[in-house]
RNA sequence: GCAGGGGUACCAAAGCUCGGCUAAAUGGGCAGGACUUAAGAUCCUGUGGUUUAGUGCCUUCGUGGGUUCGAAUCCCUCCCCCUGCACCA
């Protein structure tokens, strides 16, 4: 870091420039999702909180009073997790805290859960401090406060008056071996797998019915023999009144999906071989065989072979029936076997009568054990899903699409007692522990009702309501509501705050963070005054979020004095109504609508609802998305040594706007301090003053167009367009002006100021420097945005040194081509008859009417030849005619700049009427364009 | 699979809503030059091809078509990438 950015991130807080209290100005409220402290902050958090603080500073430097607090989320597994595997003397977990820099004694006091967050409260209070974000830091809290915990309560309570929180079962990934849900990030293997329900066809087979388990209920019209592990346990088991034969492994899955299981006999897979099951919808009697492929741990342990649409079965099948070898032992009778032949029960279009065979051949799948045959299955179900109709023999469903049938099928399967259900994740899944996770039907579990239809209404109400920056994300926000059902809200194990009418379950994680910005009003009191978990009653919430009851009842109760009841009642009424929460945009499907919802549910008030929310995409690293294993990840606190915080800001910022990822790009951050550098270096002034002349006008035209553009751009927190003009473009400009003249205090002051101001939000400490250097008593940021003037911006002036420009560089590249060194130059500036046929042109706007329409002037008729030649290359380049001057205007730009042009071609430099032109030996003056004069290099 | 968003030159990224001033802003990188004993910093120039007294032409904006006098920009097909799909922060 800079000695700059040291010096005034110690003034701010000593001048408390952030700490917010209620005024008469318009208040501004912004608020960063609060960081998970189970590690400092990361560069993903730099992003979206220098989003947050640029947009803060900009609306503060506009005028608003504005809020923005930071606090910390510690609610939840993960920190509890890392606490345990610290205890458990994990080797892992400890050398990674050596790797941050901790002595084993602060490891060793990570065995309580509760200093891991307050150490990475502070880590990250620092680095947020050294990233110059304006927080008030006295509303900061974590979620695992008592106070917090009693706000969670109160919200919790008052949602189950109002009857959207209530009680159901729910499946669930689950490990048994940690007693636990296994969310996403637990998992070994299966991230994004969910639990669906597979259908158990009662296939009967003596006392008891064989359960094959399937995904393809349809199929069982073409089954022609059942599948079971030889060398597997399986089990006779009474399920209810019925007796099943399923593998051993699935009476543990049964019971946790609350089925009552008893075990009556158990036996080797391979007495199963051999005996034969009844086919409950066509009658017939398969035999069980043995195959490899079935996996016992898998739904029943037992699978229904339809060799005619399953690649997998009709290559086992085709292995033993070619190999009889394999099943010698098991006493089956060779004939019977040879006899087993597909069943095709699904037309497809394009395909054979079985498509399981035809796949195999096309892929080229040898034996049950090839690797290709998951993906002839594959490639074979989605094709007969989405194409296939059922064939005659499968009875009243004949002719029915397999997509529309599977359902229907299904339901009446069951109400026939032919079938059962039982929920299987749709893949393997494998917890962090190691252990294979199955499926857990979670009792009595809470819901937060987000499926309820008045509910919904609101939260769309709102939706509607809110700006969106940038609004592409409105169509997915739209669809997010609508596909939000009920959702879980409690949790058995982790940190947090207690369900309060149900004390063995806590609130869930995302679920605690949907209304907590109203605690930033308030926090700030709690903790200065001492207020105690025990005074924070229902009442007290009440009173102060929804203005009910008494302060004098409530101040009795609570015995919180009763000004201060009044002061937070108050304080609340005046910030409350988020109007700036920023967050990534993979929070929307999630927190982003359940904030829309509680506060709707909370607050009948629409002003404190929601009033904008920001999003961002994901950081990426040089082009690479950041994970540990590519070893790309930028650590925040190392970059903050590296470039400090303005060249980091800058960078992010800059790196992309509106839905677009942004990357951070480390040399781009090298070439960013560059640019401060250079900006700083601009004051003081050290020019004088004088009046000013055509060049200061265009500067202070420019000035203006860019301060316009900016300023639309960080209404809308399009920062990169922000910096884009306000920075590069503008910092271009200034440079041109420079080489242009000497420059003038009175122009110089301005745009260096206007520079510093709009720079502010993004680089506040550099813009702060400048600014004092410029000799302006106070923080930038108390000073008024730049203004945008009515006439600000000089069109002629524009044009005019745009000739200037163009002529220079042109004659550059004559000097450049020619290779010699020019004696004289000379510029003839076009006649004013040209002007006025190139007004006429592009009125005509059609090219044939060209030539009538400017020969209809008598100014140009009468240069004859030359006007008609004049007219063929104004029709041609009709579409790109743009604004001209008249021939004064552009005359005395070009003779304005004689000294400068002078002086770069180090050569005498003559301004000459084309019309009127003495001195023309090339013969040149003719070709002059309105803007475009000719030029001669002598 | 479903939903939302995207594919622009070496990298990043504007432009595409209102088709022509777009060979395509801007930042980075790279190359050449100036300055310097040298390096760095700074400044200038270049950065699809070819051509030229400031120009013209050709080929380019994921792919393949279409509309149009004219398309990065409008329409259709296909391919690829990112995000979410929940009980997890």
């Amino acid at each position: 870091m800079e000695e700059y950015e040291i010096k005034w991130q110690q003034k701010w807080e000593e001048q408390k420039l952030y700490d917010a209290e209620p005024d008469d100005r318009k208040k501004f409220f912004v608020t960063f999702p609060y960081p998970y402290v189970n590690g400092s902050l990361h560069m993903g958090h730099a992003f979206t909180g220098s989003r947050c603080d640029a947009f803060a500073r900009y609306k503060r430097m506009r005028g608003c009073n504005v809020l923005f607090p930071f606090a910390f989320h510690a609610t939840g597994e993960p920190i509890v997790g890392a606490s345990k595997r610290v205890k458990a003397g994990e080797e892992k977990q400890w050398k990674q805290y050596r790797g941050e820099g901790l002595s084993n004694e602060e490891i060793k006091s990570f065995e309580d859960p509760r200093n891991i967050v307050t150490h990475y409260r502070a880590l990250s209070t620092e680095l947020a401090k050294q990233m110059g974000f304006g927080v008030d830091w006295r509303r900061s809290f974590t979620t695992i406060d008592p106070q917090y915990n009693k706000f969670i309560e109160w919200q919790y309570l008052r949602l189950k008056e109002m009857g959207y929180i209530v009680q159901g079962t729910h499946p669930v990934i689950y490990c048994s071996k940690c007693d636990s849900p296994t969310g996403d990030h637990d998992r070994l293997r299966g991230e994004g797998v969910s639990p669906v329900e597979f259908v158990l066809l009662k296939f009967r087979a003596g006392d008891s019915y064989l359960m094959p388990g399937t995904l393809r209920p349809e199929t069982v019209f073409g089954v022609t023999n059942m599948w079971v592990h030889p060398n597997a346990t399986y089990v006779k088991a009474r399920v209810g009144s019925e007796k099943w034969i399923i593998s051993k492994d699935t009476v543990e899955k049964l019971r946790n999906q609350l089925t009552d299981v008893e075990v009556l006999e158990e036996f080797p897979g391979k007495e199963l071989i051999g005996k034969t099951s009844t086919n409950p919808l066509t009658g017939s009697e398969v035999m069980n065989l043995p195959a490899a492929f079935v996996d016992p741990c898998g739904v029943t342990g037992v699978v229904m072979s339809v060799p005619a649409h399953a690649p997998l079965d009709y290559l086992a099948l085709k292995d033993i029936q070619d190999n009889p070898e394999l099943i010698a032992g098991y006493g089956i009778d060779p004939v019977l076997l040879r006899k087993i032949t597909p069943i095709s029960l699904i037309r497809v279009d394009g395909m054979g009568e079985f498509p399981a065979i035809e796949v195999s051949r096309e892929l080229g799948v040898s034996d049950q054990n090839d690797p290709k045959a998951e993906e002839a299955t594959k490639l074979v179900y989605k094709k007969e899903f989405h194409t296939g109709v059922l064939k005659d023999n499968t009875g009243k469903y004949a002719g029915m699409p397999v997509r529309d049938c599977k359902e229907k099928l299904t339901d009446e399967f069951i109400a026939g007692g032919r079938a059962d259900k039982m929920w299987e994740p749709e893949d393997f899944v494998q917890c962090r522990c190691t252990n294979r996770c199955i499926v857990k039907i979670l009792e009595n579990q809470w819901f937060l009702k987000y499926g309820d239809e008045s509910w919904k209404e609101k939260a769309r109400a709102a939706l509607k309501k809110l700006v969106l920056y940038p609004e592409d994300y409105r169509a997915q926000m739209e669809y997010s509501i609508e596909w939000v059902q009920d959702k879980a809200c409690t949790r058995k194990s982790g940190m947090g705050t207690r369900l309060p009418w149900d004390k063995e379950w806590l609130i869930e994680t995302l679920s605690d963070s949907t209304a907590y910005m109203a605690y930033y009003i308030l926090a700030k009191y709690i903790y200065s005054e001492g207020i105690s978990a025990d005074q924070l009653t229902p009442d007290f919430f009440d009173h102060v979020l929804g203005g009910n009851g008494s302060a004098e009842e409530v101040a009795v109760k609570t015995g919180i004095n009763k000004e201060l009841l009044l002061q937070m009642r108050s304080d609340f009424g005046y910030w409350y109504g988020v109007d700036f929460r920023n967050s990534g945009k993979d929070l929307i499907s999630n927190h982003l609508i359940f904030f829309i919802f509680h506060h709707v549910a909370l607050w009948d008030d629409e002003k404190k609802w929601p009033h904008g929310i920001g999003l961002n995409g994901f950081l990426t690293s040089d082009g690479e998305k950041m994970s540990k294993s590519k070893g790309n990840v930028v650590i925040l606190s190392d970059v903050l040594r590296k470039y400090g915080p303005d060249a980091i800001r800058l960078n992010l910022l800059y790196a992309a706007e509106g839905t677009a990822d942004p990357d951070w790009q480390s040399r781009q951050a090298e070439a960013m301090r560059g640019w401060i550098k250079k900006f700083m270096e601009l004051a003081p002034i050290q020019s004088a003053e004088r009046e000013l002349s055509p060049i200061d006008k265009w500067m202070l035209s420019k000035t203006q167009r860019r301060v316009s553009v900016a300023t639309d751009a960080y209404e809308a927190t399009a920062f990169r367009t922000a910096i884009s003009q306000g920075f590069f473009e503008l910092m271009n400009d200034y440079k041109w002006y420079r080489q242009r003249c000497e420059g003038n205090a009175i122009v110089d002051r301005y745009v260096v100021g206007v520079l510093a101001k709009i720079l502010a939000p993004v680089m506040p400490h550099a813009s702060e420097e400048v600014w004092s250097k410029l000799g302006n008593e106070g923080s930038i940021f108390n000073a008024s945005w730049p203004a945008v003037e009515e006439d600000g911006v000089d069109r002629v002036a524009e044009l005019a040194e745009g000739v200037v420009r163009t002529t220079s560089e042109d004659v550059q590249s004559i000097i450049e081509l020619t290779k010699s060194a020019p004696k004289r130059v000379f510029v003839y500036v076009s006649p004013e008859w040209k002007r006025v046929a190139w007004h006429l042109a592009k009125q005509a706007g059609d090219a044939k009417q060209v030539i009538p329409d400017i020969m209809a002037d008598d100014s140009v008729k009468s240069q004859g030849k030359a006007a008609a030649s004049y007219g063929q290359w104004l029709a041609k380049n009709l579409h790109v005619l743009g604004d001209v001057i008249s021939q004064e205007e552009e005359s005395s730009a070009l003779q304005n700049a004689v000294g400068f042009f002078s002086k770069s071609f180090g050569s005498e430099f003559v301004v000459l009427p084309a019309d009127k032109a003495e001195y023309d030996p090339a013969g040149k003056a003719g070709k002059a364009l309105p803007m475009k004069p000719a030029i001669y290099v002598e």
